[in-house]
DNA sequence: TAAGTTAGTGTATATTTTACACTATCCAAG
DNA sequence: CTTGGATAGTGTAAAATATACACTAACTTA
């Protein structure tokens, strides 16, 4: 008798996808261009973070990749599923955000999000036209605007992951560019953990991982000392 | 065009349920009475983790809590989700497990899991006449047999995930009665963390703690010299 | 009252974290 | 070619934290 039962869920992915400028860490937000029934006035439109539904025969992994992918063509990206939101009315029956439910469920189901964030050098970053039917533009952190559904909250939660992630286990490399300044690195940190560290300290730290190698190169064209630039290198026994 | 999609997923949530009867961590795991088909030898019968799949107006955090009040009657415990598991085909198409099947989903329909673990104390349980139609056991921890599904990846998940939260936010007073005396919850540590402590050492990280109240209280009835009692007070700002 | 058993306590050492300020090197401008 | 502006790069002392370690106290039972 309890043979047979489906679930009335859809099941998607958001990503807050992390990126770095080289002064302020931005997440991208997508943007919905022209809402179909003309009934949103400029004030109206809600910014979203990219996501889409999870398809029949892929991991939440995999999912998560595509919805990169299809943003922004990159691929091998650090992506990290953080935590899956689930209240019943997180998406359903938000009568101003239409548009949105439009691309992700069927109007009368809900949906469980299994979030995800994501690390992106910003300089490799192409916006693709995009099938989330919206504009994708960069947002400084601290100037996210109330967004669609529960995506502040999920924002609030992947920036708490990443910096939690970031002091454990450095992952902050993955937003720089290939060759770093100790300098840049420690600003990216400053700028994610929010507040300021001490440079002898900070390189300290550092270096004792033996993660990050010197190149035998220094910054050009700079108008002061130019900086040792180094290279990351990753763990062996790590995927992502 | 993409409007009206649905996804073709159930949803689930799992619980492992951790329990400390003094001695060892145990798992509560069920086992399945009387397949219904009989085609199953003693063999082939496999235990799984508590679950079931989520009711369509019923949060994720009110499921979990919900499949372990079927299952305990227990109420107000500490419950914490920790990962979503979502392989396409980490349950369907187990052509052994057919009995779990049937209470859990469609045949044809694959299920994520929403993964909570909780801490239970064992003097307070009663094992139910269950909603699972299978039998509670408590397992002891490094004892765990194969089980269904993904489940011994969700019990070592689970397991790791409490490991990190005994030591960086001390949730192991949930798994002891009211009163207790600091070197039952040493042995606490212990076991979950499985590695000796200094004693002297952890009664000093345990009393910078504030949580942690001394009672006007000895132990009874031991041949020994009884220890003092203490009692936990849950922070403020605490959700359970 | 002696033997068995666990409770309870303090100190010295090692390790980690913090705080802190000056010299070096490049570029551009005068 | 000298000076000023800018950031790079470096070490040490003090404080805080973590570790290692062994004996006395209090109860029960024989």
């Amino acid at each position: 008798m309890e043979k047979d039962k489906t679930t009335e869920i859809d099941v998607s992915v958001d990503c807050v996808l992390f990126g770095f400028d080289g002064e302020e860490l931005k997440v991208l937000l997508i943007e919905q261009k022209n809402p179909a029934d003309g009934s949103l006035s400029k004030e109206q439109l809600q910014m979203a973070l990219p996501g889409n539904l999870v398809d029949t025969e892929e991991s939440l992994d995999d999912s998560a990749a595509r919805v990169l992918y299809e943003l922004t063509s990159l691929d091998g990206i650090y992506l990290k599923q953080f935590y899956t939101f689930g209240d019943p009315d997180r998406v359903r029956g938000l009568k101003d955000q239409e548009w949105l439910r439009n691309f992700r469920a069927h109007p009368e189901r809900r949906v469980i999000t299994v979030a995800y964030y994501s690390l992106v050098k910003m300089d490799e970053y192409q916006p693709q036209a995009s099938s989330f039917a919206g504009e994708a533009k960069w947002v400084e952190i601290n100037a996210v605007p109330q967004l669609a559904f529960d995506h502040n909250e999920i924002v609030d939660q992947g920036l708490a992951a990443l910096r939690e992630e970031l002091t454990t286990k450095h992952i902050g490399f993955e937003l720089l560019p290939e060759k770093f300044t100790l300098s840049q690195l420690q600003l990216l940190y400053e700028v994610i953990l929010d507040k300021k560290l001490d440079k002898r300290n900070f390189r300290k730290n550092i270096k004792k991982m033996d993660q990050v190698i010197p190149l035998d190169e220094k910054q050009k064209g700079v108008l002061h000392k130019p900086a040792q630039l180094f290279r990351f290198e990753r763990d062996e026994n790590e995927e992502i």
